[in-house]
DNA sequence: GAGGCGATTGGCT
DNA sequence: GCCAATCGCCTCG
């Protein structure tokens, strides 16, 4: 399946079929273990009061790349899908660039280095310049994994609304988690 | 126009 | 476990 199908659908239903994506961001990255869905009539997303200049490109169709700055810090990455539904990436399994990242991140211990939304995008170098920009080109590199992992499902995480959704979803006994999941 | 809060993280108690 | 850092958007006046 093309990059761009795989994208145009519900959120719920791409974030667990990513578990075990490939991601590069300029050659650097590792396997997605971590995912969460929002959608546009969920009040914990961001575009679920209409588009804003910070959210526009989760209104910008499939297959953007929406990156927002968290707490005023931090920045975090989403896969836009369908219908202005996203895909929050919330950890990797580091691949490709440790060493890169170990400089990124000041921090050798690979378990941690991507072991956050935050934390990610510090260490694949990862800003608001890339906010809107398209997955399928440069210096963004996707590889779909053959089959999907198989997913443990919980609650979001550090969310006030709509927190009882089980649409965080992660690999099963993954040790590069950015929490544990509860025990099902 | 001012005040409060969030899809977080790292450091200190 | 608690708390600060720090910026854009929302809400209210």
């Amino acid at each position: 399946m093309s990059l761009a199908k795989f994208l145009d659908r519900d959120a719920a239903i791409v974030a667990p079929a990513l578990l075990g994506t490939t991601l590069l961001v300029d050659g650097v990255g590792g396997l997605i273990v971590e995912t969460e869905a929002y959608h546009p009539d969920d009040p914990a997303s961001h575009s679920f009061r209409g588009p804003t200049p910070r959210n526009g490109a989760m209104f910008a169709g499939p297959g953007h790349v929406y990156v927002y700055r968290s707490y005023g810090i931090h920045w975090c990455i989403n896969f836009v899908c369908r219908n202005a539904s996203a895909v929050l990436i919330r950890a990797l399994e580091p691949t490709d660039g440790i060493d890169l990242m170990r400089a990124r991140r000041g921090l050798d211990e690979v378990r941690a280095l991507c072991s956050g939304p935050g934390k990610l995008c510090a260490a694949l170098a990862v800003t608001g310049e890339f906010d809107g920009l398209m997955l399928e080109a440069p210096p963004f590199a996707i590889a779909l994994p053959r089959r999907s992992a198989i997913a443990a499902i919980g609650p979001r995480i550090g969310i006030t609304k709509a927190a009882d959704r089980p649409w965080r979803f992660g690999v099963k006994g993954s040790r590069y988690l950015s929490k544990p999941f509860p025990k099902a």
